[in-house]
Formats: structure tokens, sequence, C-alpha cells
DNA sequence: GCTAGCACTCGGTAACCTTGAGTGCCAGAG
DNA sequence: CTCTGGCACTCAAGGTTACCGAGTGCTAGC
């Protein structure tokens, strides 16, 4: 496609460019040593790179920037990810070694992380579907006399929680012999298969042991509803010039369902890295985005990603996100420690 | 302190700089008509109200701005919170009655609800000290062999998960066993004093049920990390004009431990509304800050606030924080439904 | 005490020029 | 055929000047 000079100077463009932020002119180029040629054949290659589409020329008398082209070749042209600096290898031990607990905090604390990492805005997606497992221990607890907790802790260690509001009175007995009945429907059982429920006779007992596997079996909330985590917003503040871009930026990063579908349309076309209008939205054109998924217990979760200028240090940016999703992984496997508490 | 007629050229002054953001000139202020006097004689009412510090002329020939004692003047004569816009209230009526469950989840929403409503960045700070309340119900649960979930249901339906670690492994009765052992100690009494455990003689099942209940005293989280939702930030960067300003705003939002020291510390002082330099916070000099706490059954717990640019309107900030506050405190206290999941 | 009138100030805008970085192209050297 | 030095050309950026007009402060008079 390119020759090899071509492909040099290219790359000398993009690297400066992303450094500087500036057009990179023929001289500077030539200057750099690494080709021995003089700035006018610099000028000439440059010219084909234009026709290309992978340089574009602001005005006549300015140097090149690259296009999104530029940069997916020079992306795609990249050995693989950069090795993390030891200060920011560091900070991901630090981290991960600290961080224990609740999967959403630590989701969070990583999106964190992530943008501390990169010096751009992170991106970290929950799991998409936390896959239930099996029942491990159900319980019904009576917080009022009207007001009943069904509690659930799953086989990954997940708990979760349904209040149950009741038009009539129960007395704890009963509360205590719908758990078990409702026990024995589902421990063992996965939340999408319970078994039958053995009735007892008693009419109150038995309409609560079913109310109370029934709300169970219904998730408690709407998917893709607070299930992203964004850290570092305002670096893109940073990152941009035009107060324009600052605000459809920072606007579109508080648009939970467009990052997430942003992230899984990356994921989803095998790419780990998204350049200007690569992907489809419109108001990020200036931004690029590197994902990579995370695993839980060997499953594909969710998935982690940053999201920067177009000129971002792609190298780093994907250094950091391969070993954060890593880690993460790991983190959250182990042993099945960390899980949902909702 | 202040004459009606100055009075009133004050607040014209701060309403219409609220409104275009450009000074405002004596005969802008004339043409109003509410006061039927010249622009001669507005401007030499200005110059008094310069002297007093009330009033700032960026330049000779320009109009003049509130300082921050024009605006606390403003705000200290404000009849009370207008009323919501009737679109407004139907906004925190619909929120309030779809919105259910945990209890971050709906802080954070809440933060996106008062953003929307102001059009200004939000701040939802969760309950400081959570009160324990008293233990409903505890139970072990065996994850795997060197694994236990240790699960509390408290009073107001929060629920706290605690994983354990084992060194050697443990039998389903032992851990059964252990849990009963737990549960007599702990269930009716509150988490700061445990009532003491009954040994069985079995050193595993003591040595366990003994760790669970430790694990429960602890609590899981530091204080003051992950307790912050902040919504709507990027309407900041629509807010000002300035890049280097929407940065520091920007950055000062994502220091969640400014932030809640920032809410607490108005609140501490008996203010509802901090302007420009009121607080303490150098870099949102040009920002101010209208609070309210928010109460979990009668008891003050945490504190919406709503941060917007020092020419913010005050009277829709003020009504819709203390709406949110409101409406957010009946939602907390209904009957405990809605509580933590830890 | 209020107001009309007037001189004054000064930010903002437009017009203009200059500068210099960078290009494209061409002719000649290797 | 490829590379390079030279040169004319382009155009953004910055500086200067002039002008406009919004808005003020002051004063004299009602």
């Amino acid at each position: 496609m390119l020759d090899e000079r071509k492909a040099a100077i290219l790359r000398a463009v993009v690297e400066s460019h992303i450094r500087t932020a500036q057009p990179v002119s023929s001289s500077f180029v030539a200057q750099l040593g690494d080709l021995g040629v003089s700035p006018a054949t610099v000028r000439n290659e440059m010219a084909v790179l234009e026709q290309d589409g992978y340089l574009f020329q602001p005005h006549a008398s300015a140097g090149r920037v690259p296009t999104d082209k530029g940069y997916r070749f020079f992306v795609d042209s990249l050995s693989g990810p950069a090795p993390l600096a030891a200060a920011q290898s560091e900070l991901v031990r630090l981290f991960f070694a600290r961080t224990h607990g609740e999967l959403e905090r630590m989701l969070a604390e990583t999106s964190g992380l992530l943008s501390r990492l990169t010096d751009y805005a992170a991106v970290v997606v929950a799991p998409s579907a936390p896959e239930p497992g099996r029942v491990r221990s159900l319980q019904l607890v009576k917080l009022s006399t009207h007001l009943v907790l069904v509690v659930a802790v799953l086989g990954n260690g997940a708990v979760e929680r349904r209040p149950l509001e009741l038009s009539a009175e129960v007395s704890d007995a009963q509360v205590d012999r719908a758990g078990a009945s409702a026990a024995v429907s589902l421990v063992g059982a996965t939340l999408d298969k319970p078994g039958a429920l053995t009735l007892s006779g008693d009419l109150a007992v038995d309409a609560l042991a079913g109310a109370a596997v029934q709300a169970l079996l219904t998730p408690e909330q709407a998917p893709g509803a607070g299930q992203v985590w964004v850290g570092g917003a305002a670096r893109m503040a940073a990152a941009f010039e035009a107060v324009g871009t600052i605000r459809t930026v920072l606007g579109i990063l508080e648009e939970q369902y467009v990052l997430v579908t942003l992230l899984k349309d990356v994921l989803d076309r095998g790419l780990t890295v998204a350049i200007g209008a690569e992907h489809g939205i419109l108001p990020l054109a200036d931004c690029s985005v590197v994902v990579a998924p995370y695993e839980v217990d060997g499953e594909r979760a969710g998935t982690v990603g940053v999201l920067g200028p177009t000129r971002m240090h792609y190298d780093q940016a994907l250094a950091a996100v391969a070993v954060v999703s890593k880690k993460l992984s790991r983190a959250l496997s182990e042993g099945g420690e960390s899980s949902t508490g909702g």
C-alpha cells in the first residue's frame, strides 16, 4: 500500500502531531534525520499522502495534519501496546492490591484508575447479563407488619433483595413458614427455572411464598441503566481547545445509553480502537475510543474503554486498557468474592 | 441599609445580569419603568452602590455588574423560593413516582433530576452515618470450601454482606451451627454493641461465628469515598465562556472530598446559598452553591445541592433544591423500603 | 432632588499592513 | 529517473491605526 518511506513520513507526522497538536511541516520531518532526504522530497511524498487521503492541509501555507485514515494506518502499524511506564504499573498494582468489595464500587474506582493512567476520560461498563447462578440461600425477613424483605444469596456471592408489600398483616410464624417453602422451591435451582412450590394449606403462607419467588424472578432494574461509570470527564476539557467541542463531548459522556452502545459496537466489530468518525457518533468525530472486554470467571462480562481526542497517545492508551482489563478480570474472578450486592 | 430605590436598582441590575450575562447600563434600568426616574438619576445611585461594594464596573465606559455582595443582598431579599414551573413539578412528580430501589441508585438518579431541573450541576451527598439499626436476620452461606458469606438484614431493610476467607475447610453443618450461634449473638442487637457469643465447644464453629460477628462490626467502606453523586457536570461547560473556568470547575466536580466538605461547610454555617467567594474554594470563585439537607426517618441524613455560576437563577435553584430534598426525604423514609444494599 | 446636556473614556470592530512559515513547482545535478 | 536547491506564491497571525458608539461622570439649570 504505502512504500516504506511514505509510511515513515506518515508515522512521523502522526507522532509529531499527537505531541504538539500542530500541523507538521516537511522540513520538520526532514530534520528528524531518519530518512536522509531533503524537505523538498518530503514535500513531494506528503502531497501524494494527501491525495491518498492520509493527510490533510488546513490551508495552503500550513503543514499537514493526519486524517482519520492516517491515524488508522498509524494504529494498525503499531507493534502492539507499549509497556506501561514503571510509575503507572505501580499505580495499577497498588490499586488492585488495595481494592476489594462491591462490584459497583470496584468498577467505579476502576474508571478513575484508567482515567488517571491515560489522562483521558475512561468508561467502564458493568457486566451486561450477570449470569444468575444457583440460589444458595433464601430468607424472608419481616420488617414491619406489612413489609417483608426477600433476601437471596446466589452462587457467586451476589445478594438479591426485594421488598414485598403486603395487603394483609401476617404473623412471624407465617413469614417463617413461607420463607421455608420458598426456600425449598428455589434453593439449588437457578433463577430462570424455579422448582414447584409445595403448598401448606395456609392461604396467606402460600401466597406469600409465591410472591417471594415471583419477586426474585423479576429482574430489579432496567438493563442499561446505571451500568456505566465515567471517570475523568474533566480531562476531556483539557484535551480540547474549542469550547464547543468540550461541551458536546461532555454531553455525550453523560448519555449512558450512547456510551454503552458505542463501546459495544466497537467491540462487536472486532475492533480495539475506533478512530474519529469510525464509530458512528458524529458529535464525537474528534474523539477516538480504545476498548477491551473484561471477563468474570472466563466469560466475557463487561467493557473498559478510554475516550480521548483523535490525536491521543494510542500506544499508552492501548497498554493501559489492556492491563486494566486483564487485572480487573482477575480481581473479579477470584473465588467470586466480589460481586453485585443489588 | 439601602433605601428602597437603591434596592430596586440593585435588584434590576442583578436580574438583568443573570439573564444576559452582560453589564447593565443606567439607561436600561431606567427604561424598565419601575422607578420613573431618568438614567442620570440611576447613574448617580449606581455610583453610590459601587462605592458601597454592591456593584462593579469592568471598565469606564461599561455598565455595572453585581459583586458577590450585590448577589448576597439580592438573594437575601428574595421572598423565598419561587414556585416550580408546572413542567418541572411534573418532572419531579414523575421521578419520585417511578423511582424505587437501592439507596445508591436513587441518590445517583436524584442528582440527574436536580441537574435537569436547574440546568446546572447537581451534587448529592449520601447519608454520612447510616445509623445501623437493629439486626433483623443473620445468615452464613457457604460459597466454596474456603469461602463463607455473612449476610445480615438490618432493621431499615439494608443488607450487609461480608465475605469471609477461611484458612481451613469447614463442613456444611459447621457453617450452619456457626451461623446459628452468630445469629443468637447479633439478632435483635445493634451493630455497635453485639451480645456475647455462646460457645459450642467445637473450635472451628466458634472461631467462624466469632469471625462472622467481627466482620459485620467492621464498616465495609472508608467514609467519604464513593458517597457523592454529581449530575450534569456537562451543564457547567454551558454556563461559562472561558475554557479555563470550565476546566477548573470540572476538575473540582471530580474531587469528591472537596465537594462534600464544601456542602457540609455551607450547611454548618446555617446557609442555604453560598455566593462566589463566600465558600472558601478559590477555583470556584465564579460559582454559587444552593444546598439543602434531606432527612431519613426524621434525622438529617445527607445533602443535595446545586452548583452554578454566580449569576445563576437563584429563585429557581432554591425552589428545585427545596422540593427535591423534601420529596427525597419522604421517599427515603417510607417504611424503610429503600435502603443500602451494602 | 431630579434631569438634560455634554465632554470624555475606552472596549470592540474593521481595515490595513507586515511578517514568516510553509508550500508547489521547476530546472538542474547526480 | 530521483533528488534537491531555488524561488515565487499563499495565507494565517499579529500589530497598528482609525473609528464607532455605548456608557459614564459632571455640571448647570429646572
